[in-house]
DNA sequence: AGCACGCCGACT
DNA sequence: GTCGGCGTGCTC
């Protein structure tokens, strides 16, 4: 008996489509995926519904091409969170799917796992074994499930000749199995809590198997993922799953290492540096419960787990939680949803958790958990401002700051320079006609990089070559202003010229293994400069930094953005975090223009709990997110102008209906121009979300039939992060 | 989004 | 005479 199927197709078109189907109802389920023609096109669908009549009249159906699964594909589970992130974010559900599923299983690969070859003991050997072979019966003595090959070939490297040897003797034996990432074979011994972590996780496993959730707020340093590895255990060892969420930084092996040398369990990562395979692997092991833990950026926040115990974002704060084109979804949001709808706690970690976060604590929606200490008895640095005055000094550097580092280096310590611009010089100019390096496509400067004899624009990516004179007028003496990495670098090297200067930022560390390379260098301890962009602010632990400065903080202080100040404490605080984390104490040296500024006295006076205390009440007052909620209607056209035209219309029919909700706009977005695109914002404002959500239903559909739609994209932002 | 269909300018 | 430009409309 034939029926109809309803599918989700990944094209952006906000319904789904019904189809006709040979196989009998009970061969299908929701979450299957199946081949079907659309239009011209062959395309891959997710089935959302099985039902006997369809809307449209049947001679209009066509048939399903084919079925790809034959057994269920996507738990009911992640089938109704997509739908919810469809519904909240107001986006297609085709797209949502598309962001959901790792790229082969998207694009109809088997959902059938790899397996390979694993090798266990099977009976004493009669023969005295090889060297390499005692060392393999050794290490197999101490897994009666058996290693695969890969695991032992990591350890001691070739190992085909002597598994076929002691397999011929019966030895070992061989069996396929699901292919699960390599075990750590040594574990490393567990470190001793102080009685806050110890209470954090407590209060955690007290309510494990309910919804509940946790803000960890720790100060740098002071061992969260200690706490986090506790935690796992436990649910590890009751066969319940740990979903971990990081952010989109460079290097993640760091944590990820502390958990594999922690922890007896099978962990998979999804993160840039995965393969499609492996992706789709470790999403296969977490959905067939054999991931005990999944640690991943924020698209992780989709894979399906078969026994979900807990989830973990660290980081929290972290702006790449926010997806900032197509889907704009918010992967802490979507975690904490899912944990309600699993009934599992959830744990939010930061040292500088984010406004919205400190808003829910203090709405008890929340339980805040304190790390006050650093761990091993590291102590906090101590502080200090510098005036700087950009025309009197040295490229940038003072020489209050200048002797600092002097003085650590001398002590055979190692010195961090923040300053948050890649390049040279962020403007170069003509001195005889006041000519500017401006980009063509964008409303923003050039950048030189001098290394490459380079101008680069940071928004679009164009790279001209610097320019040895003036294109206007032809004058041979054009002037760099301003600082970047590579000027600081070059700065420092003629300073200190015996010693070694790292510059770390995305230039520096596009080559394979370069940041790795780097990162063991400083590990070995000698003094050193690291000078580097935000890229060293995140996460790392570099033991003998005793020495932090801050070159030039100011910026923020004058953006436009109402979440730059928010965004400048947190940075501050995490680079603040980097020195002193060892044995020996630590000194952060800030230089701003601005020292006078308010900011500075309330951040180093009081701490980022205190200023985001404030910035929380300025927020609450002004009626600012998280107080109140917003959504943005963005636009972006060739042609100057329609964008605006566009979001013009859409105001227009919004405000055709009687609703609470504000709206403000359209504006052109702060860099009006971007790689050749004009675009424009339009703001929602509203006291409550329902009446939101409400509006944006009522009229999204006659927005999408537009005529202005289709010339120029446009989209639609629900809690953004970020206006532009 | 893709893709087809359709109706107007400079080319083998 | 055609190739191809992108405006418009549709996709169960």
């Amino acid at each position: 008996m034939s029926c109809i199927v309803e599918i989700a197709l990944a094209c952006p078109l906000r319904q789904t489509f019904d189809y006709l189907s040979d196989e009998p109802v009970e061969h299908w389920q929701p979450g299957m995926r199946a081949v079907i023609p659309f239009g011209s096109r062959q395309l891959i669908g997710i089935v959302i519904a099985i039902k006997p009549v369809s809307e449209i009249s049947t001679d209009k159906l066509k048939k399903i091409e084919q079925q790809i699964d034959k057994q269920s594909f996507l738990p009911v589970e992640i089938m109704q969170l997509v739908q919810w992130v469809s519904r909240y974010y107001h986006h297609p559900i085709g797209e949502c799917f598309q962001a959901a599923l790792p790229k082969k299983l998207r694009l109809g690969d088997s959902d059938e796992m790899q397996t390979e070859t694993y090798w266990a003991l099977q009976q004493i050997p009669v023969n005295k074994p090889g060297k390499k072979q005692q060392q393999i019966l050794d290490l197999l003595e101490d897994y009666p499930e058996g290693l695969s090959e890969k695991a032992l070939r990591v350890q001691f490297g070739n190992v085909k000749s002597s598994l076929t040897t002691l397999a011929q003797q019966n030895v070992i034996t061989a069996r396929e199995h699901v292919a699960l990432p390599v075990p750590c074979l040594e574990l490393q011994q567990t470190v001793s809590l102080n009685n806050e972590q110890k209470q954090s996780i407590e209060k955690v496993l007290a309510e494990k198997g309910q919804f509940s959730s946790f803000l960890l707020h720790g100060i740098t340093g002071s061992g969260k993922t200690e706490v986090y590895i506790e935690i796992c255990r436990e649910f590890v060892e009751n066969q319940q799953q740990v979903l971990v969420l990081i952010p989109e930084i460079g290097l993640t092996t760091q944590f990820v290492e502390r958990f594999r040398h922690s922890l007896a369990a099978n962990i998979v990562v999804i993160n840039s540096s995965v393969s499609d395979a492996d992706r789709k692997q470790a999403w296969l092991l977490a959905r067939s419960g054999k991931a005990d833990i999944i640690i991943g950026t924020r698209s992780a926040v989709f894979t399906p787990m078969l026994n979900p115990g807990l989830m973990i974002i660290d980081e929290e704060h972290d702006s790449s939680y926010k997806q900032q084109d197509g889907l704009r979804y918010h992967a802490r949001n979507v975690a904490l949803m899912r944990a309600k709808t699993l009934n599992i706690p959830i744990v939010l970690g930061s040292a500088t958790p984010s406004l919205e976060t400190l808003y829910q604590v203090k709405l008890k929606r929340y339980q805040l958990l304190k790390l006050t200490k650093r761990a091993g008895g590291a102590t906090l640095p101590n502080v200090k401002l510098i005036a700087a005055n950009k025309t009197a000094d040295n490229n940038g550097l003072s020489s209050v700051l200048i002797n600092s580092i002097k003085k650590h280096l001398q002590q055979n310590h190692q010195v961090l320079l923040f300053i948050n611009r890649r390049g040279f010089a962020p403007v170069l100019m003509c001195h005889e006609c006041n000519w500017q390096a401006n980009c063509r496509s964008c409303d923003a400067k050039m950048v030189v990089h001098q290394h490459q004899n380079r101008l680069f624009c940071h928004h679009c990516g164009l790279i001209q070559t610097l320019p040895k004179k003036c294109p206007e007028c032809g004058h041979s003496e054009l002037k760099s202003y301003g600082v970047g990495t590579e000027k600081i670098e070059q700065a420092l090297t003629a300073i200190f010229n015996d010693i070694p200067v790292l510059r770390i930022d995305r230039d520096s560390t596009q080559r394979v293994n370069a940041f790795t390379n780097m990162v063991k260098q400083i590990n070995q301890g000698q003094a050193a400069i690291l000078v580097g962009t935000q890229m060293l602010a995140k996460g790392h632990d570099f033991h003998d930094v005793t020495l932090v400065g801050v070159v030039d903080a100011d910026q923020a202080l004058f953006s436009a953005d109402f979440r730059a100040t928010e965004g400048l404490a947190q940075l501050i605080t995490q680079v603040t975090g980097r020195a002193g984390r060892g044995k020996k104490s630590g000194e952060v040296l800030i230089q701003s223009e601005q020292p006078e500024h308010p900011f500075w006295k309330n951040l180093l006076q009081d701490g980022y709990e205190a200023i985001a205390e404030n910035l929380l009440k300025e927020r609450i007052q002004m009626e600012l997110p998280p107080h109140g909620f917003w959504a943005v209607w963005r636009a972006e056209a060739q042609e100057a102008d329609l964008a605006m035209q566009l979001l013009q219309q859409v105001a227009e029919l919004l405000q055709q209906t009687a609703s609470p909700v504000m709206i403000l706009g359209p504006v052109p977005a702060l860099m009006e121009k971007r790689a050749g695109r004009y675009r424009a914002q339009l703001l929602m404002r509203s006291a409550d979300r329902a009446s939101l959500h409400q509006l944006i239903d009522q009229h999204i559909e006659a927005v999408s039939k537009l005529k202005l739609a289709r010339k120029g994209r446009w989209s639609i932002d629900i809690d953004p992060t970020e206006l532009i």
